[in-house]
DNA sequence: TAATAAATGACGCATTTGCGTTATTGAAAT
DNA sequence: ATTTCAATAACGCAAATGCGTCATTTATTA
């Protein structure tokens, strides 16, 4: 007696034919998946959307690209996972991707067992990446990012809110009615700031809150 | 008659006994692998390094942690690629590990026939990360980029280099000095600077130019 | 209990900033 | 040949900023 587990509902939207055929051909033929749904575009996908668990993506349609597609889906209630399917090629897209909010970068030619694979972690909340994506992910963010550094003293609680407001370009009296305290005391908010991170003017402030990750 | 192939040298850091074993023997059972090394602390792992191909490095070792080890060997020539073995706990570790430069980012519970995978990967100059890492790498990044937004028009190469020493902290008369031209020029060039990232202030100017990647 | 730190508020003042307005030059595009 | 644009420069002025100095309240820690 086996208990009764439901399928995995996959939809591809793709519009190469034959790496449409090949993707749905391995869906099809896997234990505990089913595929709910073909597309060639994202304009398509997006008026006849059926429920679903997961979503394959190819990033580079024509018209509306998969980012495109990505973000207006994940605008929705109850949106499934998606996986963008990508080529070496286009590495810009990739973090464009990202910041669409995709749940797996998988290049295309992944190994079937694999993509099976990373729809099923995928779905279990982790996020799939091709060595390949990842590295490019690493390298992005390296060098957006700094190792905060060991003179800075810790940002009370406080200090970071208006800290958060200051990069966003508020000035004294905005962040004070914002928070519901004097603009004075604003000022000496920052002033303590200022003296924590060892500078002297909102820009390196703002600066340095961004690349040593002091907000939030 | 086959073709002669070398295998994949692996040294193995880790001071969990049991754990030890298990990976030892995934290793030394596997066609194509050999291990040249296990050490149990990182110190004795720096000092009698042999030649090898990958290193899998725990995390989480006592005294000196895996990521100074890994920032340690990175530093030398002709280091080998690393992969990071992490807990589900050591979430902070993880992006310390990336900035240290590690080459993959495993949970140990990873099933021995993907961790070979990984290996393999790793060699071929990917990232390998189990998708949990992944995630996290991924919120982490969300958090500190922005996508440049469609509306920002062209900066030009002048206008990045003030923008650059605006972000520095500078103001209009020590940019003037830095580039050579009067302060009054530096203002409109800020002026304009503001114009085409929409923005007002120096603080919403610092924290595009960063966030978007616009320097440099 | 005393010292310390965080959060609050205030006044004055020199400096810096943001913006309106105007103008010249050289290079690129039409 | 002319328009457009980047880079340069200047003046004025209201508003915002950075900093010195001082003070109160409430936690927390030594």
């Amino acid at each position: 007696m086996t208990v009764k587990r439901k399928n995995i509902r996959v939809v591809l939207v793709e519009d190469h034919p034959s790496y449409r055929e090949i993707v749905s051909e391995v869906i099809q033929s896997a234990k505990g998946f089913s595929l709910s749904a073909v597309f060639e575009n994202v304009d398509d996908a997006l008026r006849q959307m059926p429920e679903a668990d997961v979503i394959l993506m190819d990033i580079g349609l024509p018209q509306r690209s998969g980012i495109e597609g990505v973000a207006e889906l994940k605008k929705r209630t109850d949106s499934p996972r998606i996986i963008m399917l990508t080529n070496f090629t286009d590495d810009e897209k990739i973090m464009q991707a990202i910041f669409a909010g995709a749940d797996g970068y998988l290049l295309k030619q992944i190994p079937g067992h694999k993509l099976l694979d990373a729809i099923v972690e995928t779905m279990d909340g982790g996020t799939s990446m091709t060595p390949f994506v990842a590295r490019r992910v690493l390298e992005a963010f390296k060098t957006r990012a700094e190792v905060k550094d060991e003179t800075t003293e810790n940002i009370s609680v406080r200090e970071q809110e208006v800290l958060g407001l200051l990069v966003q370009g508020y000035n004294y009296k905005q962040i004070a009615e914002k928070i519901f305290i004097s603009p004075e005391t604003v000022r000496n908010h920052i002033r303590n700031i200022y003296e924590k991170l060892h500078v002297h003017t909102r820009s390196e402030a703002v600066s340095k809150a961004i690349k040593q990750g002091l907000l939030k």
